[in-house]
DNA sequence: CCAAAAGTGTTGAAGTTACACCCATGC
DNA sequence: GCATGGGTGTAACTTCAACACTTTTGG
């Protein structure tokens, strides 16, 4: 038998072990998160992309290869959030039929591995396949209910992106390549979910010298154009591995 | 098959999914581990106590079992720190032929979860069994080598501790009920691996008031005597809830 | 000229770091 | 009386929160 094991492994789905993926993006106003619908019958129920991972798989890899098989997106830097799955798990009856459905072994105990990550909304266009019937961003705070225990894991995943940012400089792929401080105060102020003073937040971020300003501003608004802002990339990828003790928002 | 499932779910190890223990111990000096031994043949081998979790079971319950079963440590309380297990986890001959000999399919994929947690060393004597020949407490800084990915699943947890003790009076759990503020500063130094002002420490401990001054005095020591401290709990706990954003060391 | 968002400085309070000496005890 | 760790205060500096008005553009 260990032979056989070994002859195919990729082939093999683990019936016991899945991951999900929680991916934010950011429309300049709220944040969003990345959902697919996983039938056209039963209605609308939303559900992170994920699914079963392969015998000879790396769990990273896993969840890219999933990510990418519902929705298309490719290449994402995804970071672990934990593992999830009470043996209840599967509480509802939408889950558990669809789940007869598609499933080898429908009744197996599976714990998930969650990740989670952000992006620019603007780079990647979902496109589901798959078992994903439509893959979609839904602002964050709009979601009610989702598919098994997606719930909490966007929870666990809202609440690690809140921690994250007090102590890396991490927000930055939620933007495009030009932005400006209007912006990237918005989005600070979205994750952390309270308003942060206007004057503080810039001097603050400037003193991090992670963003550099453009020779560059901003046209077609009717309001006083505002100066566009890049990323000290050096300086980013610094912060990011040493991390700051104390950017207290 | 399903029915047969629903009977005796308790019984049924699953074959993919274990979980593993950080226990973290401190003797008033340095931090240590709570290892195991797992065969007396093939000369020492440690290992995390850790094994194969039920199908019916909670992560955190198979967590909890799973230590009382190897160590005899009850009623911990455990933090989840992620998963763990690439597909390459058993890079060791002494690994493989030890799952030869304990598991039914000791080829199978195993995926890890990894939990950690802080104990007083002296309410704890481990008492190994099941497979677990020997249960000691090693200290931190002297481990080279654990099985399996053991090793790199410590350094996630000393990183895990380092961080959570920035953001959470965490470290008491560590101490025994009366202790010193000298005693809590070398626990600080030990899982910060650097050394702290004494005066600042003792400045920035005691504006958090979760401790408090006992009327007692050290005695027997070749030296001024202390004065003791306690926690206050309530401070405490409501401490650990809302965390504190900055408690910069 | 009006609406809309951009941009800018100061002040008082709180927190941070660095640093050196005397004290109480056991032996 | 000596070795050992216990215990304490201050000054210079940095960081933090709170706060209001002027500027530039499009329409």
């Amino acid at each position: 038998m260990s032979k056989e094991i070994k002859k195919k492994p990729q082939l093999e789905l683990n019936p016991n072990v899945s991951v999900d993926c929680v991916i934010f993006g950011f429309d300049f106003d709220k944040l969003n998160v990345l959902v697919i619908n996983r039938s056209e019958k039963e209605g609308i129920q939303w559900a992170l992309p994920g699914n079963l991972i392969y015998d000879a798989e790396h769990l990273d890899e896993a969840a890219n290869r999933v990510l990418e098989e519902l929705t298309g997106l490719k290449k994402i830097y995804l970071e672990q959030i934990g593992a999830f799955g009470d043996p209840n798990r599967i509480s509802k009856e939408s889950d558990r039929s669809w789940l007869q459905s598609i499933r080898a072994q429908p009744e197996a105990r599976v714990i998930t591995v969650a990740y989670f990550s952000l992006v620019k909304m603007e780079d990647y266009q979902p496109q589901p396949s798959s078992f994903a019937t439509s893959a979609e961003w839904i602002p964050v705070n709009e979601i009610r209910e989702l598919a098994f225990d997606h719930f909490e894991i966007l929870q666990a995943a809202k609440a690690r992106l809140k921690q994250m940012i007090k102590i890396r400089p991490i927000g930055f792929n939620l933007l495009p390549e030009k932005f400006t401080l209007s912006q990237l105060h918005k989005l600070y102020e979205a994750i952390l979910d309270k308003p942060l003073d206007k004057r503080n937040f810039r001097r603050k971020i400037q003193k991090l010298k992670i963003v550099y300003s453009l020779k560059e501003k901003q046209s077609g608004v009717p309001h006083k154009p505002s100066q566009l802002f890049s990323f000290n990339t050096e300086h980013y990828l610094e912060l990011t591995q040493t991390g700051y003790d104390n950017f207290g928002f």
